[in-house]
DNA sequence: TGACACGTTCGAAACGTTTAGATTAGCGTT
DNA sequence: AACGCTAATCTAAACGTTTCGAACGTGTCA
C-alpha cells in the first residue's frame, strides 16, 4: 500500500480510504490511485488488515471424520454458506479423538477464527472454557455437550430412532439387534432412548445381548454384527445407529452367508446417494443434511454480524424414515403392517 | 505479550526469545514468565506473528466437489498430513466452477496462505498468473492444467481406463458406452483416449455414438445413460468415468427396466467402500487416495520448508481395476476370458 | 587495574494495515 | 479582509509480534 501511495502520490490513509469507502476521495486522486494499483499489481494484505481490526473473516470447522458422507454434505453446505458472505473455512479433522479435538481447536483459536462450529468428540475438554470465555461464538454441530450451552443444531435422534424401530416391530420383528457407536455422545444416547422406548412401548422386552456398540468404523459394526449373529437366538432384524458401520454389518452378514432381507433384516442411520441403487435398497433414516448445515451457518452468521449476547438458541430438526426394502415383513404379523 | 512482560517485570523481547527458544534466557526470568503466562492465560497472536514472520502456517485447498468420494478421501489425508505438520488447512469447493475458483483461490492468497494445492477447475483463469509470479508454491491434484508449469500429482488414467476397457472386451463385449465429463480436465481427456485406444487395440471400431459427456453429476450420469440405452444398437457394456454419475447410470438402468450385469455391464472410474457390499458389487477402477494425498503434501511440503526453486515434478501414479462382478462374460467369447 | 569476552536482557524499529484527529484549500458571508 | 464552514487529504499512533543491535554485569586475563 506504501508504494501504490508513492507511485500515486498521496498518503496510505487515502489509498485506504479509497480501498475501504470510507471517506470520499476526489475523482482525481480515486484515478491515480487505481492507475497504481492497476501498475504495481497490489493486493491488500488481509493479515495486516485482521490484526488491525480483529476480525479474520475465517472460521473454523472442526468434524470427526470428513469421509462419513453425513458430515461431507453437511460441511459442503456451511462452506457454501460461508462462502457467499465473504467468510473463509479451515476446516479440520479430528477422527474421534478429544485430544486431536483440542489441539484443532487450538490451532484455529490461534488463527483468531471469529467463530466456531463443531461437531465434538467427547466431552469436557477444552470447549467448554472457550464458550465460556465467549471470545468467539461457538455453535454445536450434530451433537450436543453437557454443560456447554451454546447455540447448536441437532436431530431429534430418539425420536427418529424410535419410528425406525417401531417400523421394524410393526413388520414383526421381536429380536432387533442394535449397534450403536460410543455412547458419550448425545446423538448415541439419544438414538439409544429412541431404542429401548420402541421396544417398551410395543411391550417387548430389551435384551441387552442384543446391544452391541464400536468406535463409528466399518470394522467395529463388521464385529458387532458378528457377535449377533452368532447369538444362539439371533435377532432377525439389526438396527445400525451410524453410517460406516453399516457398511461393516453388510459385510458381515455376507461373510457369515446369510442375506439381507432374506434371512435378516438391515436399517440405519444416515442417508447416501447409493441407497436406492444398489440391492439391498437400504431403508435408513435420513437427516436434513441441507437444513442442518444452513441452519449452523446462519446461527453463527448472526452472531458474527454482532448479536452475541442473545441467549442460546437450540435447533432440533426432524429425520425422516426412507422405507425401501432391505426390512422384509416376518410371518404371520405380516398383516399388521397395513394395518 | 505485553501484559505478561508487565507481570513478570522484563521485556517483550524477553517473553519472545523464551516462546521462541531463540535466546537462552535465565531460569529465574523463566520461571517468573511461565508463570505470569499462566496467570493470564496468555495465548500468543498467530495474526500478529504471521504479519512479522511473513509466513502464515496454513495452506489453501481447492476442490471441485467435497461430496465426491475420491476428492473426500483425498482431502482428508491432506488435511491429516498437515496437521501432522502443524500446519491448517482452508478448504474451498469450486463447485466445478472457473469464476468461483478463481474468487476462491483470491480469497485464499488474500489470507496469505503459504501454499496452494488445487485440483482445478476449467482452464485459465488466474492460476497461471499465480505460478508463474511463484509467490506461493503450487501442487496440482489430480489434473494437470495447459500452459502451468508446476509441481503436480495424477492418475495414469490413460493406462488405467485401457485396461478397464480391455477386461470388458475380453469378455467379448463390443459395444462398449462411454460416459464421461466434460473433456477441458485433463484426466477426462487421458481417460478418452484410452477408451479409444483400448478399442483401436483390440481392433474394434470407434463408435462416437457411444461415448456421451455430462457435467459430472448424478444426474448427467443419468441422462447420458437413458440415451445409450434408447439406442437401435444399444451397448452391451457401459463405462463410467465418474463416480457420481455411475449412480446415474445404475439408476437409468434401473428406471427403464433392465438389470445388471445380467443385461448390461456397467464399470466406473473411482472406488468407494460400499462397492463390494451391495448388488451388483461394481468393477472399478480404485485411484491411490492415500499416495495421491500423501505424495501431494509432500511435494508443497518440501517446497514450503525451502526447496523453492527446484524444477517442476510431476508424479504420475497407477490405478487399479477391481474386479467384481458388474460385468459379465458375453456369450461365446466368455471362454477367452480365462486364456 | 584496565581491557576484553561472554551471557543476559532490553529498547526500538519493523511488518502492512486502519483510523482519529490535524491540516489544508476552497468558498461563501459579513 | 477576516471569518467560518465543508470537503479532501494527511500525519501519526495504534494492532501484537520478531529481531537487530546496544547495554549491562560479571569474570578472566594480561
Amino acid at each position: 500500500m506504501l508504494h501504490v501511495a508513492e507511485a500515486a502520490r498521496v498518503s496510505v490513509a487515502t489509498v485506504s480510504a479509497l480501498l475501504n469507502g470510507t471517506a470520499t476521495v476526489s475523482p482525481e486522486l480515486t484515478q491515480r490511485i487505481e492507475q497504481a494499483i492497476r501498475d504495481i499489481g497490489y493486493k491488500r494484505n488481509a493479515i495486516a488488515r485482521s490484526l488491525k481490526m480483529g476480525t479474520t473473516r475465517t472460521i473454523g470447522l472442526t468434524v470427526p471424520h470428513i469421509t462419513n458422507p453425513f458430515f461431507t454434505d453437511v460441511v459442503s453446505v456451511i462452506q457454501q454458506a460461508f462462502d457467499r458472505a465473504g467468510y473463509a473455512v479451515m476446516l479440520c479433522c479430528t477422527d474421534e479423538d478429544l485430544n486431536t479435538q483440542d489441539e484443532q481447536i487450538r490451532l484455529l483459536l490461534d488463527r483468531m477464527v471469529d467463530g466456531l462450529i463443531v461437531a465434538r468428540v467427547g466431552d469436557g475438554g477444552i470447549l467448554k472454557g472457550i464458550v465460556e470465555d465467549a471470545n468467539v461464538p461457538v455453535v454445536l454441530l450434530d451433537r450436543l455437550c453437557e454443560g456447554v450451552d451454546t447455540d447448536a443444531v441437532v436431530l431429534d435422534n430418539q425420536r427418529a430412532v424410535f419410528d425406525a424401530v417401531t417400523y421394524l416391530i410393526h413388520l414383526g420383528h421381536r429380536r432387533i439387534g442394535y449397534i450403536t457407536g460410543t455412547s458419550d455422545i448425545s446423538p448415541m444416547h439419544d438414538r439409544m432412548i429412541g431404542y429401548r422406548e420402541a421396544l417398551q412401548a410395543a411391550g417387548l422386552p430389551v435384551a441387552e445381548e442384543l446391544i452391541r456398540s464400536g468406535n463409528f468404523h466399518e470394522i467395529d459394526g463388521y464385529n458387532a454384527t458378528m457377535q449377533l449373529l452368532s447369538l444362539h437366538d439371533r435377532p432377525s432384524a439389526i438396527f445400525s445407529a451410524n453410517n460406516p458401520m453399516v457398511i461393516g454389518t453388510m459385510k458381515a452378514i455376507r461373510d457369515i452367508g446369510l442375506s439381507c432381507p432374506e434371512d435378516i433384516s438391515v436399517a440405519c442411520f444416515d442417508d447416501f446417494p447409493w441407497s436406492d441403487v444398489f440391492v439391498p435398497q437400504l431403508t435408513t433414516v435420513a437427516q436434513p443434511v441441507q437444513a442442518i448445515g444452513e441452519q449452523a451457518a446462519n446461527l453463527l452468521l448472526d452472531r458474527l454480524v454482532g448479536n452475541r449476547d442473545a441467549p442460546p438458541r437450540k435447533l432440533v430438526l426432524k429425520g425422516r424414515l426412507m422405507i425401501r426394502n432391505s426390512c422384509r415383513p416376518l410371518g404371520a404379523v405380516a398383516q399388521s403392517v397395513s394395518a
